[in-house]
DNA sequence: TAAGCTGAGTTTAGAAACGAGACTTAGCTG
DNA sequence: CAGCTAAGTCTCGTTTCTAAACTCAGCTTA
């Protein structure tokens, strides 16, 4: 009997469950965390993500498959042509998916002992630290949960 | 020689990483999106995630053990005590992570040819769509990933 | 009082994914 | 031409996942 297909976590169409057909595979998520303080190259990378080796060839793959990150060629003085990965436009916008982790751990996570979170995003236009709010289209701010009501669309 | 410890991406006291810790393994984001959606029980929720029965278990289990989830006690008429799980303060800040996947998703997985996303949030209040947003403590407002810059802190 | 039902799990065995380290490759350098 | 280096690939043992069968406790019905 055939298993279920890996990464079918989409049987619903829904748009977590096709999201995370891409990224919820182990180590994904932090490849893209590197790919945001602009780790580029494949041993850097290696280093910072800590996972091993064919794990991280197979992960930036799939990333580079789906559009999230470019394989682009680059030259050192007086070295080979060598490939260098960043992020495209669909992979910048995952951005508020690291940041709402981020301030997850910081809030519930982080040893309390310390003095506050081990990085913080600011502002560069005003120095302001930055973090991803709820908003609704009517104007509202600084919405929880119990705010909202999810509704299901007729396909 | 012994093996890395399972769920220790949090190699560097990233806060990213911690999370993952927690939410990273398979099926547990889509058992928090159904929590999300209000689905409490057992077989309601393995129906909806979909997923083997014991790894239902397992998810659940861990979600308790780190506080997302509680397993509380309910009786149906003429039915002997069961349990549910619901949300705590802990798992409902989760809500702008399973928020910022789904928009994600939406915008970059969902068939182009069917007319919108398949589910929306809405704000209870207005009935206008509810969205994640990058915002820094400036007062700026709908800030991109080119716009901010991490900084570390001293531990 | 026994037999059956039900929701909520646990167990088991085979398949898939992961992890560590050794090996490969291609071009550059001494 | 031997050695170096970044970027992989390969191998094999371990862990995790999957599906399905099994268990369990209390309730109902006979």
């Amino acid at each position: 009997m055939e298993a279920r297909a890996p990464k079918d976590l989409a049987r619903d169409g829904c748009s977590v469950a096709l999201a995370l057909g891409v990224l919820g595979e182990r180590w994904t998520i932090l490849v893209l965390r590197e790919a945001f303080y602009g780790v580029k190259r494949f041993d850097e990378m290696l280093e910072a993500v800590g996972c091993a080796r064919n794990l991280l060839s197979a992960r930036l793959a799939t990333l580079v498959d789906n559009g999230i990150l470019v394989r682009s060629p680059y030259r050192d003085e007086g070295q080979r042509e060598r490939f260098e990965y960043r992020l495209t436009e669909k992979g910048r916008e995952l951005f508020p998916v690291l940041l709402a982790l981020m301030q997850w751990g910081d809030r519930w996570l982080v040893d309390a002992s310390t003095n506050g979170p081990p990085v913080e995003i600011l502002h560069r236009a005003c120095g302001a630290k930055v973090a991803v709010e709820l908003v609704c289209e009517g104007g509202h701010r600084h919405l929880g949960p119990r705010d909202t009501a999810p509704r299901r669309r007729r396909r």
